[in-house]
Order: C-alpha cells, then structure tokens, then sequence
DNA sequence: TGCTGCGCTTGGATCGTTCACAAAGGAGCC
DNA sequence: GGCTCCTTTGTGAACGATCCAAGCGCAGCA
C-alpha cells in the first residue's frame, strides 16, 4: 500500500499542497485512479469514485496547474493584447468585449491571459512579440484578436506560424485568411437606425463617417446609403468624412447643417454622435427636438448624457460567447474550420432620436 | 558529448518546439549551462555564453513556461479579478486601471490573468471560489484586490489562507490588516475641486455623494467640507447623500437648487456630475456660466460631454506601478510588509466649472 | 475446474525545466 | 612537481501531473 516516490520526501514542506499521490494514499487507491477520478469520472466505480472524492474533499486537492500543463501541453488560457486606449473617444466596447469575454472562457474552463505590446526581454521587439513569446513557451493555447483594420499584421502572421486563433471583425482585405472569425453587422445596424428615424418622418438624413480608408467605417455607411436608396431618398451631399474625434463630429455637423439642412445625423461611433450635440447645444438647439441624432456602440456616454443618445448597440456578449465556441471547435479539430458569424446589432432607442 | 536523455526520442515530432536539451547538444555544452546562460548569465565564460546564446538564437529557443513554473512553483502570473459591470454608470476607471496594470506588469515580468465570480467546477461555489481555485492550483503567483469597500471578504479571506496580495484601495474597516496598499487620496481631491471653485468667487458649493456607509464616499465628502471650512464658508444645507446613478444626481441637484441655491456642485463622481448637467439642461442653465460643476474620476463621459466637465483625476498608472513594486518585495520578501502608499490626485479643468 | 473476456487498477515512463551536488580545469603558492 | 583554492561545467534527481501497457480480480461459459 506504500507509495515509495512519496515516501522517500523527507519531511512535508510548512504548508504543502497536497498532490495526486497524497489523495491516492489516503483513499488505498493509485494516482491514476484519482486523476481518473478527476477526468474520467465513469470510469470508476461508483464506490472507488466516492472514497476517492472523499480524500479529495477532506484534503483540499486541487491539481497542479503546471504539472498538468506540462503534460498535456495545454495552458487553459486564452490570451488577449490589449490595444492601447485612445483617450477622448466614447467608444469603449473593449471594457464590455473584455467582460464578456472573460465570462464566456470561464464557462468553457479557459481564462483570460491579458498582455500588451513589446514584452520585455525579448530578442526580437515588435509588434509581434508578446505573441511570439507567449505562443513558444507554452503560455497560451490560443489568441483571440480584436483589431482586424487595414494592414494589422496580426492574422497573417499568426497564420503563418500557424498559431491558433479567432478573430472579432472580418478579415476585411484579406482573401487568403481561413481562419475562424465573428463580427457585427454594421452596415445592419446603420440601416437599422436609419430607418428608424425615417419612420419618424426623417428624409434629409445625414451621414458622419470615418476617413475612407477604414473598411469598418465604410461597412456602416452603407447600411445608411442602402436605407435611403431603399427608401428613394437622395444622399447627395448628406455624407461627411472624419477622423473619430469630438472636434471633428462637431465640426463636420456644423458644416453640414449649413451647407444641407438635415433634420438628423447618423453617426459612425458615438464620439462623433457627441460632437453633432456639441454643435446642436452651441446653436441653442435641442437633440430630439429639433435635430434628431443616432451614435454607434452604446456606450456609457450615450447612457449618461443628456438628453440620451440612441446608438447602435453590438451584441458583445453573444460575440465573445461564438469566439470561445469557435476557439473551442478549433482547438478540438484544427483540420475543421468553424464558419464565419455575422451577428446583428440592436438599436437602442433614447430621447435623441425624437 | 552525447545527451542519453532525448537521444532515445524515436523521431522529432511534427513542429516540435526545441528544448534545452536541443540547445545543449547544438551548443555542445550541458543543460544545466544552457539554463545558467538564460537565468544566470554572469556565471559563464563569456565564450560559452556566446555560443549557448548563438544556439538559442539559430534554434529560436524559448523556455517552456508550464516545465519552469512546475519546478519553481511560479507561474509569474498575476491575478485580477473582474468586478462586475455596472453599465449606466459613467466611472470605468476600471478600464483605465486594467491597462495600466498590464503595462506595469509587463516590465516585471509578469501577465495579467483575468477571472470572474463563480468559477465552474468547484466543490464549494462562493465569491472566494475563483480565487481559490487559482491559487491552490498554483495558476497564479498573486493577486491584485480592487474592492475594499466596507464587508467585502476577500482581503480577510486571502490574509487567512496566507495568499499573496496587494490592494488598491485602503482597508477602510480592517485594523487587521497587514498587507501592502496603494490608494488614491480621494479627500485632497475633491479638497482641490472645492479649492478651484472658492478661487472662482464661489461661496455656495454643494455637495453630492453616497450613502453614508460608502467609506469612499465619506473620504471624499472629508475634502469638500475641510476646504469650506478652511475658508469659513459654511456647509449647512449643502450637502446631499444619494445612490450613484445619474438618476439620483438629477434629482438631488434639482431639490438642492430649489432650497439651497447653490453657485456650484462638487459631485462624488461623474455619474452624479451628468446628473446635475441633466437638471441644468432642463432648467436652460448653462454649466460653467451659470452654475459650476465638477465630477470625479475623469471618465471619458467628462471628456466628451458638452461642454466638457472639470473632474478629479486618479493617478491610475502611478497606482498601477506601485502596486506591482510592492507586488515585487512581497514576492521576494514576505515577511516584510511594504508601507503602503496614498497618491494625490489631480483636477483636470474644463468649461464646467467656469 | 479451467479458460476467456471484460473492467478496473497498477507501476513505470514521460513532459522540460531547475536544484543540489560533484567533477573538471586552471591559477597561484610553496 | 604537488598541493590547495576557485571558477566553470556536468550529472542525477525532482517538481506533479498524464499516458501507456501490463496486471489483477471477477463473472460467464464449457
């Protein structure tokens, strides 16, 4: 009954946690009947199943996260870069996707391993090299990767090193990408709110859009040209193009309620929404009233500000939950590409829409 | 010269990443110089360091984090646990802090690992179950405590189970405690605020905040009235304790201006701040020319908002970088607690307060 | 009673690294 | 030359889990 590898340790350790093999001496069973207890419950019998889940409980084991990982080459751990904050903008859906996200890996027993650029000590700085470090040690078993804009090297290079991963937004300009992927159908989401304010009586209805060169942006700004062609409304002229600033929201709605006359804005992001209230607040006009205006990604600012803003909501919990299914999928059958997800937005209503 | 241990592997495996052994044979030296030369560089000839570092390099060698944390039982990993959202409310410093643990994390050499409440496959499912988990798991090194309001368990809990952690947030309730904090002197900075409004000509400056038994609250409630009083103007009537929503913060700016006919607010939080614009805005007051305002944590609600709100600034990446150092030494040297840490705040100044 | 098959259990090997200790090599001194 | 001392390198074991293949008991069958 002995277990001579243990029983040569010379003396317990101040406050040692208890192993597999301390668990197996205390029920008379082998260590594989615990790990099997632990992994592969039905394959005990029921009353080897309960003594062994009795020594467990009254040792207080847990397994080694290290030892395990060791073995089974696999980390539980899911690792996300957290692109830096742009201050000033509105738009922080990445505190909720992060929530979300740590929720939905939880419930599949992964965690969230957050970390950022240029990790230290490394030979090769770069961009990629928390990836590169992360992926070679072991530390992570796959990437979730949020910014798939123009040019971010990330997908391509992770591919390349064939490194497992899934994505939040559409490989917009790469064809060659097989790589599972979600995203938000933006364009749904602008249209949505674009017919929303049309049902109000709306027909000269604005459009405040990021620069041209930004897939996403364009993507939502079709959703506001394809409600109004829809709808046998002319968007010439209603169609301004910024950077995702205040300043610029504020003065491209200034531009635009001089030169076309809008009764309503849809916008790109609701920092943009914010600076058409700037501009509506400046010429004593009242959001709701008399100019109608409608953001994009429901952030705390459309929340809290007066008189509330009616934005475009994504649906970030179900996204983060499709990515760790996706992850799941890809991880079980590398060979099996999951299919792509488009998930629609929800518009939610506020007084600023009228 | 020969490595008996891997030279019976059968056949390198498909992408098989190099191990020290690989190195070693390559570099034609033996492990344990190989890990000298990673972990202790110093102690080698500088010659063989180049050559070890040469074979590292060619074989893109990177140290496996699950065989390295099995055998000195860490795992250089630091864990946070993600309170739960409370969307409607303009504070998330949460996201502001969270990156900046990352990057403070980052330069000693550790990651993030994000958890939730309510870990699954736990025999005894509670609010410490996610810490429990991961600590006697050996998952991770430590964790950083956000939460220290008045009857939150988790700073006695984890002092009782010996885990090593660091707070943000002082231990308000607790004389018990003895680890190391890092906080936020929330008291000098609405002492600031008031102090910026008296040097505009105020005299009447309200103030909104939380319940009585919001230990935070109170602090900061201590700063408004320390610098009232430091100039003999008095408080009475003036104050008004209230839920954090901006709901709450409408309504008691809008019975405080009805019976007290304040100048100015000085608000426990932005929440309660665009709670006070919204009174404003519905009475046709203008913030900043006709009544004063100032909010607390610089949320991006107090950047984007028209016209801007002055508010409280937390050192969130001063916070941050503390907390890890004081991480570091408690690592390193346990029995040594390291004094903990108050930072001052400061006032960012915009359009509302005149 | 003896044999076969099935289900459960067992000991040994292994993952890749670091620790403890031993051995080798060179310099300095008598 | 022989000795000691110090620096640098090498060897075996250990960390704690899982995988593998063999071993054991028990029931069923002839």
């Amino acid at each position: 009954m002995a277990v001579p590898a243990r029983s040569t340790r010379p003396a317990p350790r101040h406050v040692a946690a208890p192993t597999l093999a301390d668990v197996a001496e205390r029920a008379g069973v082998s260590r594989q009947t615990v790990s099997n207890a632990v992994n592969n419950p039905d394959l005990l019998r029921p009353e080897t199943l309960m003594r062994v889940q009795e020594a467990i409980e009254t040792l207080g084991y847990v397994p080694n996260r290290a030892a395990r990982n060791l073995r089974t080459r696999a980390s539980n751990l899911i690792g996300l870069r957290l692109s830096p904050i742009w201050e000033g903008t509105a738009s922080t859906a990445m505190d909720r996707f992060v929530h979300s996200l740590v929720w939905a890996s939880r419930e599949a027993g992964y965690h969230l391993l957050l970390f950022s650029d240029d990790a230290p000590f490394t030979r090769d700085p770069g961009p990629m090299a928390g990836y590169d470090d992360l992926l070679r040690s072991t530390a992570v078993d796959a990437f979730v990767v949020t910014d798939t804009f123009l040019g971010n090297p990330q997908a391509a290079w992770l591919r390349e090193r064939r490194a497992p991963f899934v994505a939040f937004g559409r490989p917009w300009d790469d064809d060659a990408a097989r790589h599972p992927w979600v995203d938000v159908d933006g364009a749904a989401g602008t249209s949505a709110a674009t017919e929303h304010l049309i049902e109000r009586g709306h027909t000269r209805i604005a459009w405040i859009g990021w620069r041209k060169d930004s897939h996403l942006g364009e993507d939502r700004r079709s959703g506001w040209t394809r409600a109004m062609h829809g709808h046998h409304l002319s968007t010439s002229g209603l169609a301004s193009r910024v950077e995702d600033t205040v300043a610029s929201g504020r003065e491209a709605s200034a531009v635009m309620l001089d030169d076309a006359a809008p009764t309503a804005f849809v916008c790109a992001s609701d920092t943009l929404a914010m600076g058409v209230l700037h501009t509506l607040a400046e010429r004593g006009l009242h959001a709701g009233q008399d100019v109608a205006v409608v953001g994009f990604d429901d952030s705390q600012v459309a929340q809290v500000v007066h008189p509330g803003l009616t934005s475009v909501r994504q649906p970030l919990e179900e996204v983060a939950l499709a990515l760790v299914r996706a992850l799941e999928d890809l991880l079980a059958t590398p060979s099996v590409v999951a299919p792509a997800q488009l998930l629609a937005p929800s518009l939610v209503v506020r007084p600023s829409s009228g």
